[in-house]
DNA sequence: CCGTTAACTTGTATATTGCAAGTTATTTTT
DNA sequence: AAAAATAACTTGCAATATACAAGTTAACGG
């Protein structure tokens, strides 16, 4: 087939600076409103579906969640697996690639406890950010991790 | 005029959410595409100037600029104080709260060294965050930080 | 079958961003 | 001292992205 269709146009929120600078280099992945949130829930919440995720405390749309789920995928921090008991059904997780942001995940929690007077974090988790930092970040990752995408 | 002008309206380009996460704290001050790359030009590159912002390699327009350091300072991570040599140069600082991101943001950088193939992350940098995390973090915040605003 | 549910898609109003141009208050140069 | 240049913004407007409501499709579960 001819198949010129590449249907080019917007498909990213956030344009590509690529500018080799590690800082443009995340946001390129994460720097909206949204992505970290999707992270958060996938890493700290235990979230797994795209219903559970249009449930968070923040009230994603619908439409946003689609569009970030896709691009986490293809950014290759994300990936996506039927469900083999329930075939309407999608379970997401994080790659390794996804996983690897649970430190920086750990420094903004530690940050904004420190500066949110009316935070809910959870203090045992905040005082072990410090105290046993390289534990906890295991912990985590062997709780939410496992297969690749 | 009475004066009642309190203009209210769209002022904010990220929703307060408010839902006591910090993850969610933490993208109401610099969950955008422009915030985070306005403190690295201040942490990591020694930029204290409008004109040194607008000339980053990322181009920020300076519309945006001015209503991100606005936002910056209300936020009370950046402080802006009038040259003393020069009336009409200003010169913007990290406050506390704004240097208290280093951490974060060494480990924006480490995540990104190890993805990005095409990183211009210093190998040597990238290293020490690993090998001496604490001392960098000092280093850093000692090099650009100072007086609170 | 038939109603329900998971996961999206589409339409449209509103908000944010990007680009170009204009403004103001200083310095600097001639 | 007037003219040119510069720092730091502001304004207007088109292009994008986001929010909200509604609709669609393919399983399930009874």
């Amino acid at each position: 087939m001819t198949t010129s269709d590449e249907d080019e146009g917007p498909r990213c929120f956030v344009p590509k600076r690529d500018t080799g600078c590690p800082i443009a280099f995340a946001l390129d992945h994460f720097g909206d409103k949204w992505s970290l949130i999707i992270i958060r829930d996938l890493l700290m919440r235990g979230h797994e579906t795209y219903g559970q995720f249009l449930q968070g405390d923040e009230r994603i749309a619908t439409n946003i969640l689609a569009n970030r789920l896709k691009h986490l995928e293809e950014a290759g921090l994300v990936h996506k697996q039927q469900n083999a008991k329930n075939r309407r059904s999608n379970v997401y997780g994080l790659t390794q690639k996804g996983l690897a942001l649970a430190p920086l995940m750990l420094e903004l929690v530690r940050w904004s406890a420190s500066y949110d007077p009316n935070t809910k974090a959870n203090p045992q988790i905040v005082a072990r950010i410090t105290s046993d930092r390289e534990g906890l970040i295991k912990e985590i990752v062997q709780k939410r991790g496992g297969k690749d995408g």
